[in-house]
DNA sequence: ATTCTGACTTGCT
DNA sequence: AAGCAAGCCAGAA
């Protein structure tokens, strides 16, 4: 995985404001690179330093093994939640998920503008290191 | 080239 | 809602 990748990666998804979210292929989808399966590879190498609680998975399920951690940042933030997550909160039994069709983030003009810088960086740094693998082929 | 793997997705029970 | 199969994309062996 290049690292240019990576990184243009985590700039979306810092774009992504409190109380919403977005599905791993959302992320590659605006990012108009990859699938959703390279997405789950940066967020789960990469994700720490980024809020990773607002990417999950189509379905509105919080990354495996992150969901306790991830239900309290939901709550912190007021994002729109289906199911039990209250008795998930005091037993840990019970099923719940992020209410995506609620909860989706919405880009605004500006956030696309954004989003088009990285997205054409990301081409241009892709580009760059294919023509300089060509070259050592020789 | 072939096969396997994974913080995935969609469609079908 | 939950489980499963197939599809999908890239990287690693």
């Amino acid at each position: 995985m290049r690292n240019e990748y990576v990184q243009a990666v985590l700039a979306v998804v810092r774009l992504v404001p409190a109380g919403s979210a977005v599905s791993y292929g959302d992320v590659a989808e605006l990012l108009g690179s990859g699938g959703p399966r390279q997405i789950g590879y940066v967020m789960s190498h990469h994700g720490g330093s980024v809020p990773w609680w607002r990417i999950l998975k189509a379905s509105g399920h919080a990354p495996e093994g992150h969901e306790a951690e991830a239900l309290l940042f939901y709550l912190e933030e007021g994002t729109p939640l289906l199911g039990a997550f209250s008795s998930y909160l005091r037993t840990g039994e019970g099923r719940w998920r992020v209410d995506l069709n609620t909860a989706r983030w919405a880009p605004t003009d500006n956030d696309f503008d954004r989003i088009d810088i990285i997205a054409e960086q990301l081409e241009r740094s892709l580009h760059r290191l294919s023509v300089a693998d060509d070259g050592m082929i020789l």
